[in-house]
DNA sequence: GATGTCACG
DNA sequence: ACGTACGTGACATCC
C-alpha cells in the first residue's frame, strides 16, 4: 500500500491552538484546574488531519529546548520574544500524553528545532516514495514543499489549513519552494529576530529572486545593477543576508535517532484515550470516541419469515399500525435489486431476504390495507419499490424520513441509522457501518448481521414515532405533514413511476450533429491558439488565454484564472478564439449532459426516463430532481431548447401540456409583505417589471419603459427576492455599486411594505432562530448570529428569501395534490409527469387538451388564497419543445 | 473528492 | 472594511 506520512510541527500547532481558544481559556480547565485549551485544540486538529490524510505513518516533532545550533550561531536568534505563558507550558506534557494514547510517535532532538526534524524526515520520505503532509502554523516550512510533500499551514485557529503545493507557492509568491529560503535571507525575520537586507521586504525580495534566482545570483549581479539605495543596502548587508539564509534554511540532515521505519500509525488505544479524555474532562471527544468505535449491534429478537410461518403475520390484521421496511441496496429505487424486508409491530419483527413473500395474499392485504396504518422510512421509495413487485402501499401514517426533514431541514440524512442518532436513538447502526462504503458496500451474507440490522431499523422507526410526531405538533407542522408532504409523496411516486417518454432517435441524431460541429470548432480553436490543448480543462484553457495569448485577467478563482462565461464575454471582442470557446462550451454542455447523459438514463424496458424527486433535500421546501435531473432541461437558448423535442407523449395521438405560474415569487412577496403598491400592481394585472421600472425610475408613462429599463427593473425585482445587496445587483446588470444602491433605495421608497418586511424578517430570524413559509415550513438559521460578517449576511439574505421561495414551493405542492385528485375524479387519462418549481407538465390524449386548458389553471390558481391573484399560463404541443 | 462550469427556476 | 445575489444537479478535469 502506498505510504502516507503525516508530520506535525508540535510546538507551533499547540501554540496556535492555545491562542485560537485563548478567549475561552477559563472555560477550558479540567477538574484539577489544569488549562486544557491547547490540548483540546490540538486534538481537534489531529482528528481533522488524520481524517483528511488517512496516514499510514505519523510523527509529531517538538523543539528540544532553548539552545540550538542556530542560537550558537547567532546569540539573539528568537531573542526578544515574549515569555511563553505558564498556562501554555503546563499543557505540553499532556499533549505528549495525548499522542501516546493515539499511538503516534513524537520526537525531539537536542540542539535542533522541530522544523529540522520534519525537514529531514520529509526528505527521507520523498526519497522512499511516500506522500507526505506537513502540518504547521509556521509559513517558513513551505520551503519543504515538493511534488510529494504538501505543507498545510493553519489559518484562523487550527482546523482550517492552507495547503501549499509547489504550484500553490508559485501562484502565491511566484517563487519555487527553495526560493522561499532566499526570500527569508533577503528580508530577515522579525519574529525570529534576525535581520536581512535593510529596506528589503517581501515584494522587493520576490522581484530580485525572479530576476536572479537566488541570493547568490543576486550578489553575482549586484555590481551591474544601476545605482540605487537598494543596491547600497544589498552590498552593505551582504553578511546579514548570508547569515539569514543559513538561519532560515531547514536542516535536511539532522542526526535523527528515529527513522521512517519507526513511524507506523495504526490508530488510537481506545482505553488509554478514554482515560485521558476523562482526566481532561473532554465530554465531546469521549462521546465521539464511543460512536466511532463501531460498537457491536445490540442483540434484538426477530423471526425469520418463510413460506411456512407467513400466517403469523395475520396477528396484525386488525392492528392499528404496522412497521415496514423494504431494503434496496442502491439509491435508485427504480432499478435497484431487492435485498430483503422487515415487517412487524411492538417488538415482534419478521425478516426475510425473499421479497417474493410479500406477494402472498395475506401480506399484500396488510400492505395495501387502508385500515392497517403503516410506519415507514421513506414512503415514496417504499411505494415505488413495492409497485415494481405489483404491490400497493396503502395508509402510511408515519414516515420517519419526511418528518425528520420537516423538523429540521439542516440535518437531513438519507440513512436511517444516522437520522435516528440525530434524534438520540443510538441502538441502530448506520448502513455504512453494516454494509460498508464505496466499492466494498454489500449486503452482508451473514443472516444474523443483516436480519438484526433490519429488525433494528423497524425498532428505530417505532421508537422515534411518538417523539417526532409530538415535536411536529409543537412546531405547528402537523398540517404541513398531513395535508401537504405526505400526500405529496404519493403524487410524486405516481409521477416518477409514470416516467416521461424520450425519443432516443431524435437525441442520437442531435448528438451526431453536435459532435460534428464540436470537432470543427475544436480545429478552429487549436489554430487560433497555435497548439492543441484540452478545451474542457479550465486550467489548460486559462494557460492558453492568459499566459500564451496574454489576454487581460478579469477574475481569478481559488486555483487559477477564471474562464467563466461572464469573463469570456468581456474578452470576446479582443480575440476571436474566445467566441469560439463560448460556442464550444455551449455545445459540449448540451451534448454531454443532455444528449449523452439523457440517453444513459433511458430505461430500455419502456423507452422512458424515471427521475427521482428528492422531497427531503432542499432547505426551502422545493423539490429537486436527480437521475436524470429533469428540472434543468435547456430552454433559454434555442440550441439547447431543441433537446425538448426529444420529450414526447407515451401514446400516439397524445400531446404534452404545460402550465406555469406567472411571477409566483413576486406575488408571494406582495402577499407576505402586505405592501400596498405591489399588491395593487398585481390586482390591476400590470406588467410587474414595467410597473417597478416606472416607479423606481420615476417615469411618467408606460411608453417610457424601454426594454433596457425594464430589464434593469426586472433585475431589481429578482434581487429583492434573493435578499438584495448593492454589490450583487451591480454585478448582475453591470452598473456601479452606487447606482445599484440608489435603485434599491428607490425600490424601498416605492414599496415601503417590502422594506419593513425585510427588516422584520431578519429580526424575527434572530429572535426565534428560524423563518417559516405560509404553510409553516421552517428553516433554522443558526448563522444569523454568526460573528463573521459574511456568514451572518448570508443567513440574513436567506431569511429574506426562504419564506418567498418556500411559500411558492408550498403553493405548487398543494396544487399538485389537488390536481392529481381532480384528474382522477374527472376520469381523465391525462397524466401529470413533471414539476419544474413553478410549472406542471402533463401528457394527455389530444381530445383532453381543451379540458386541461380550463382545469389545470383553475386548480393551480385556486390552490391557496392569497391577497393577490395567482396567474397561470398554459401551452401544449406534440413535444415538450412545442408546448410553448 | 474537490473544483469549475453551466443547465434550470 | 468585510465580499456577496436565492435554490438546485451533472459533467469534466485533476488530484
Amino acid at each position: 500500500m502506498a505510504k502516507k506520512l503525516l508530520l506535525i510541527d508540535g510546538n507551533s500547532v499547540a501554540f496556535r491552538a492555545f491562542f485560537a481558544l485563548h478567549n475561552q481559556l477559563e472555560r477550558f480547565t479540567n477538574a484539577d484546574g489544569l488549562h486544557t485549551n491547547a490540548i483540546y485544540g490540538f486534538n481537534t486538529m489531529l482528528d481533522r488531519m488524520i481524517k483528511a490524510v488517512e496516514p499510514t505513518d505519523m510523527l509529531v516533532a517538538f523543539d528540544a529546548g532553548k539552545t540550538t545550533f542556530r542560537t550558537k550561531m547567532f546569540d539573539d536568534y528568537k531573542g526578544g520574544r515574549a515569555k511563553t505563558p505558564g498556562e501554555f507550558s503546563e499543557q505540553m506534557p499532556y499533549i505528549k500524553k495525548l499522542l501516546d494514547a493515539y499511538g503516534i510517535q513524537h520526537y525531539e532532538l537536542k540542539d535542533y528545532e522541530a522544523d529540522d526534524i520534519i525537514g529531514t524526515l520529509a526528505g527521507q520520505a520523498d526519497a522512499a516514495g511516500y506522500t507526505t503532509t506537513v502540518v504547521t502554523g509556521d509559513r517558513d516550512l513551505t520551503q519543504l514543499t515538493t511534488d510529494q510533500t504538501t505543507v498545510a499551514v493553519t489559518v484562523k485557529g487550527v482546523t482550517e489549513v492552507e495547503r501549499y503545493t509547489p504550484e500553490h507557492v508559485q501562484e502565491k509568491l511566484g517563487l519555487t519552494p527553495t526560493q522561499i529560503i532566499d526570500m527569508k535571507g533577503l528580508t530577515g525575520d522579525t519574529s525570529d529576530n534576525y535581520p536581512g537586507v535593510t529596506k528589503v521586504g517581501e515584494k522587493t525580495a520576490i522581484k530580485l529572486l525572479k530576476a536572479y534566482g537566488s541570493i547568490e545570483g543576486v550578489y553575482e549581479n549586484v555590481d551591474g545593477m544601476k545605482k540605487s539605495k537598494m543596491k547600497e543596502h544589498l552590498i552593505e548587508d551582504h553578511d546579514l543576508a548570508t547569515r539569514a539564509k543559513v538561519l532560515a534554511t531547514i536542516k535536511r540532515d539532522a542526526p535523527l535517532t528515529v527513522g521512517l521505519a519507526d513511524l507506523n500509525y495504526s490508530g488510537p488505544d481506545v482505553d488509554q484515550l478514554t482515560d485521558f479524555y476523562t482526566e481532561m474532562g473532554f465530554q465531546s471527544f469521549l462521546k465521539k470516541l464511543h460512536v466511532a468505535t463501531d460498537e457491536p449491534a445490540k442483540p434484538i429478537d426477530y423471526t425469520v419469515l418463510t413460506r411456512d410461518n407467513l400466517t403469523q403475520l395475520d396477528q396484525f390484521k386488525d392492528g392499528k399500525q404496522l412497521d415496514f421496511y423494504l431494503e434496496m441496496p442502491t439509491p435508485n429505487y427504480h432499478t435497484s435489486a431487492f435485498a430483503g424486508f422487515a415487517i412487524g409491530a411492538d417488538g415482534q419483527w419478521f425478516i426475510s431476504r425473499d421479497v417474493e413473500l410479500l406477494l402472498a395474499e395475506n401480506v399484500q392485504a396488510l400492505l395495501s390495507s387502508q385500515t392497517v396504518k403503516k410506519d415507514v422510512f421513506d414512503m415514496k421509495r417504499t411505494m415505488v419499490g413495492l409497485n415494481r413487485l405489483g404491490i400497493k402501499l396503502g395508509a402510511v401514517d408515519f414516515d420517519l424520513l419526511l418528518v425528520s426533514y420537516l423538523l429540521d431541514t439542516n440535518d437531513n440524512s438519507n440513512d436511517l441509522g444516522s437520522l435516528a442518532e440525530q434524534h438520540d436513538y443510538t441502538e441502530l447502526q448506520s448502513d455504512e457501518t453494516v454494509y460498508g462504503k464505496g466499492v466494498k458496500r454489500a449486503i452482508p451474507d451473514d443472516d444474523q448481521v443483516f436480519f438484526s440490522h433490519l429488525a433494528h431499523k423497524l425498532a428505530a422507526i417505532a421508537a422515534l414515532k411518538p417523539k417526532l410526531l409530538k415535536e411536529l405538533t409543537e412546531n405547528e407542522m402537523a398540517g404541513l405533514y398531513d395535508d401537504i408532504e405526505k400526500p405529496m409523496a404519493t403524487v410524486l411516486a405516481q409521477m416518477e413511476m409514470a416516467g416521461v417518454s424520450v425519443d432516443s432517435g431524435t437525441l442520437k441524431a442531435m448528438g451526431s450533429q453536435f459532435k460534428e460541429r464540436l470537432s470543427e470548432i475544436e480545429q478552429t480553436i487549436y489554430q487560433e491558439a497555435g497548439e492543441e490543448f484540452n478545451i474542457n480543462s479550465p486550467k489548460q484553457l486559462g494557460h492558453i488565454l492568459f499566459e500564451e495569448m496574454k489576454l487581460p485577467v478579469i477574475k481569478k478563482t481559488k486555483t487559477g484564472y477564471s474562464t467563466a462565461v461572464d469573463v469570456l464575454e468581456k474578452l470576446a471582442p479582443q480575440a476571436p478564439i474566445v467566441a469560439n470557446i463560448l460556442q464550444y462550451r455551449q455545445i459540449s454542455k448540451i451534448n454531454s449532459t443532455y444528449v449523452e447523459g439523457l440517453l444513459e438514463a433511458i430505461h430500455s424496458s419502456d423507452q422512458k426516463v424515471h427521475t427521482r424527486y428528492l422531497q427531503t433535500l432542499t432547505q426551502t421546501g422545493r423539490l429537486s430532481s436527480v437521475d436524470p435531473n429533469l428540472q434543468n432541461i435547456p430552454v433559454r437558448l434555442e440550441e439547447g431548447r431543441k433537446i425538448r423535442q426529444a420529450f414526447v407523449p407515451s401514446h400516439a395521438g397524445w400531446q404534452i401540456f404545460s402550465s406555469d405560474y406567472s411571477q409566483i415569487e413576486l406575488r408571494v412577496l406582495a402577499h407576505i409583505t402586505g405592501d400596498h403598491n405591489l399588491q395593487q400592481a398585481f390586482k390591476d394585472g400590470e406588467d410587474i417589471h414595467a410597473a417597478t421600472a416606472m416607479r423606481i425610475f420615476n417615469l411618467p408613462s408606460a411608453a417610457d419603459v424601454t426594454p433596457n429599463i425594464r430589464r434593469q427593473a426586472k433585475a431589481v425585482n429578482f434581487g429583492i427576492v434573493y435578499g438584495i445587496s448593492d454589490y450583487g445587483l451591480s454585478q448582475n446588470i453591470g452598473i456601479t455599486r452606487k447606482q445599484a444602491k440608489s435603485f434599491i433605495d428607490a425600490y424601498f421608497r416605492e414599496y415601503p411594505g417590502v422594506k419593513t418586511y425585510m427588516e422584520n424578517i431578519v429580526k424575527t430570524a434572530r429572535e426565534q432562530g428560524y423563518v417559516e413559509t405560509i404553510a409553516h415550513r421552517r428553516r433554522y438559521l443558526p448563522d444569523i448570529k454568526a460573528k463573521g460578517f459574511n456568514q451572518r449576511s448570508f443567513a440574513e439574505r436567506t431569511a429574506m428569501n426562504t419564506p418567498i421561495q418556500g411559500s411558492a414551493a408550498d403553493i405548487i405542492k398543494i396544487a399538485m395534490i389537488k390536481m392529481q385528485d381532480r384528474l382522477k375524479a374527472e376520469g381523465l387519462k391525462a397524466t401529470m409527469l413533471l414539476q419544474v418549481h413553478d410549472e406542471l407538465i402533463f401528457e394527455a390524449p389530444k381530445e383532453e387538451i381543451p379540458v386541461l386548458e380550463k382545469l389545470v389553471p383553475s386548480v393551480m390558481d385556486s390552490a391557496v388564497k392569497l391577497d393577490v391573484p395567482l396567474k397561470v399560463e398554459s401551452h401544449f404541443g406534440d413535444t415538450w419543445y412545442d408546448a410553448k
